[in-house]
DNA sequence: GCTATAACATGATGGTCGTCATGAATAATG
DNA sequence: CATTATTCATGACGACCATCATGTTATAGC
């Protein structure tokens, strides 16, 4: 069976977009290849047709998704010019998001699997993670004196609070106290970026 | 083969401490109960002589884990009573910490493994970190007027941010942006707990 | 000391894993 | 239109997985 070149371009796509989403709901080692082909509409088989093994899917699915959450905060921060950092932190600490980690923050979902999966995985991270460092460094707001290493390093802060309440939220079995958690990163969060 | 009793208690001890180590280091899906079995020193048969499931095991070792971090959390913040949170951050945010999750935190490692794991597993992280919010509500400065809820709310955002940048700081390739987030947020932190 | 019993080793279960060899079928190329 | 090239399906590979049945052995209770 063979298939139309572009056909064949859809399938790679709809391969990253499955895999993109069922290894942030199940994690890298929590889903097979054979599930993953399956979702997308196709047969184990193929998949090497495309990927030259699962470690480097798991790279290209990271890449994707990483390269759609900056777009994602691009607009959330460029659409919000009074308070660009507030909107970006509520969509970010948001309900929706808590609740349906396949189509959210690849970092919340998937950095301890990243950690332990190797220099490729990891480079995919940090390379997505370099230029939401560099969106948010220029939506903090400016305090007198401020250089670009104290933006910096006021953005990484950010972020890593915004990420560390999303997974702590994620993680505790009581709705009240995860609701509590978005709650207060959310109050802090606003607050130093609005200040 | 038959054990004395007290010996078939410790080797209990030893499967719970060698599979929290392992579980951190591998994640729950990355390590085997054959490996986890060899590792203190016993065949894979007997486990179920000792827990009832893989899941069980991962829900008892996170419980000892997390107990451990609060042990080791209140020797910290009592044994510097000038700047408890202080010395309490830097501890946490430290290079050594960073660079060998078998000994560290479990929610760094393992939460969002614990979010797909099941209310078993999420409960354990649950209980483990109620304990740790009361500490550090209890250390962090008081501002005139607040109240129990206020301070609470400080102290889940300061977790929150210690989790984020220690997750973080182990995701990325470079150690040099590593140590940019080691220390962008210790900086952060240990400004709001010695203000 | 005898006996019941608990702890662990051995080994097997069925299932799933990542990976690859083969073949069929059709698009692309001439 | 004939040929080549490639995409995917089928099926199999050995390895590993969690789990459990059975057997061995020495302790705990009598």
């Amino acid at each position: 069976m063979r298939v139309s070149r572009e056909q064949a371009a859809e399938n790679r796509v709809r391969i990253l977009e499955v895999a993109s989403r069922l290894f942030r709901e199940k994690g890298f080692d929590g889903i097979g290849l054979a599930d993953i082909m399956k979702a997308a509409g196709l047969t184990h088989g193929g998949f090497y047709g495309h990927f030259k093994s699962k470690l480097d899917l798991e790279a290209e699915a990271s890449r994707a998704t990483l390269d759609k959450t900056r777009l994602h905060w691009q607009r959330r921060l460029e659409s919000n010019p009074d308070n660009p950092l507030g909107a970006l932190i509520d969509g970010y600490l948001s309900e929706a998001q808590r609740d349906d980690p396949g189509t959210g923050c690849a970092f919340a979902a998937l950095a301890p699997d990243a950690t332990r999966h190797g220099e490729v995985v990891k480079a995919a991270f940090s390379d997505g993670l370099e230029p939401l460092i560099d969106m948010v460094a220029q939506a903090v707001p400016d305090m007198p004196g401020d250089d670009g290493d104290a933006r910096r390093a006021e953005a990484l802060s950010v972020i890593s609070e915004m990420v560390g309440a999303l997974v702590l939220a994620r993680m505790v079995s009581s709705g009240d106290l995860s609701d509590e958690i978005l709650d207060a990163s959310k109050a802090h969060l606003k607050q130093r970026g609005s200040l």
